[in-house]
DNA sequence: GTACAGATTGAG
DNA sequence: TCAATCTGTACT
């Protein structure tokens, strides 16, 4: 099983949000591995995403394409391949894998993955173990501690390749959650594969 | 310091 | 429809 390299990860991020599709995450909990299908994403492109954790208004910039930072999103400008990992609402991790060249704070929010077939034996309800982006952080455990971590290096997290998705077999649509972010919430950046059972529900 | 909203979820 | 409750921002 061969691991995704660096330079899938540092070309343009919706590229990658699509070709993600179909590929393996796969994390070591001790023992036991938990193995799920990426099977719906969404882009986050930069300072220039209103949706973004790194945006900022044009005017509020010292140079072209700077992008806010704090405390919580300073992971996102990693290189393409490392983990960008965030609290949302108080109480659920959103796992994001960063995208492009360091310093630019592109990423991709992994939403749903398909268990598996090991663990559709062990689970009874699996359908609904990994069917949202809060879900399947508390299914594989994924915190804080994993915030900065490289893909392409670490031990206990890693994204095996599998054959690409056929183009045909991909969905695009509107992100989810961010209508505040006006026109770029209109904007279809959410990808998924399309008739799968284990995307989340709106 | 206070107030409020957010890349969500599950219960009622 | 609502509440759980951390982080960041805009105000007092």
């Amino acid at each position: 099983m061969k691991k995704l390299p660096r330079k899938f990860y540092t070309r343009s991020t919706l590229r990658v949000a699509k070709e993600l599709l179909g590929n393996y995450l796969i994390v070591k909990i001790g023992r036991k591995k938990l193995t799920g299908k990426i099977v719906e994403t969404e882009a986050y492109v930069g300072p220039n995403d209103k949706a973004s954790h790194a945006y900022l208004p044009p005017r509020l910039r010292k140079f072209p394409g700077e992008g806010k930072i704090t405390c919580r999103n300073k992971t996102e400008y990693l290189e393409g391949g490392h983990i960008y990992i965030y609290l949302c609402y108080g109480m659920y991790w959103q796992f994001n894998i960063t995208t492009a060249k360091e310093g630019k704070p592109e990423c991709v929010l992994i939403r749903a993955l398909e268990p598996s077939i090991k663990q559709k034996k062990q689970d009874a309800n699996t359908q609904k173990l990994a069917n949202g982006p809060g879900k399947l952080c508390r299914w594989m455990r994924l915190d804080k501690s994993f915030d900065g971590e490289d893909l392409t290096k670490s031990k206990r997290i890693w994204v095996a390749q599998e054959l690409k998705i056929k183009r045909g077999q991909i969905a695009a649509a509107k992100r989810i959650g961010i209508d505040y972010a006006k026109e770029w919430a209109k904007k279809p950046w959410r990808f998924y594969i399309k008739n799968n059972p284990f995307i989340s529900k709106k």
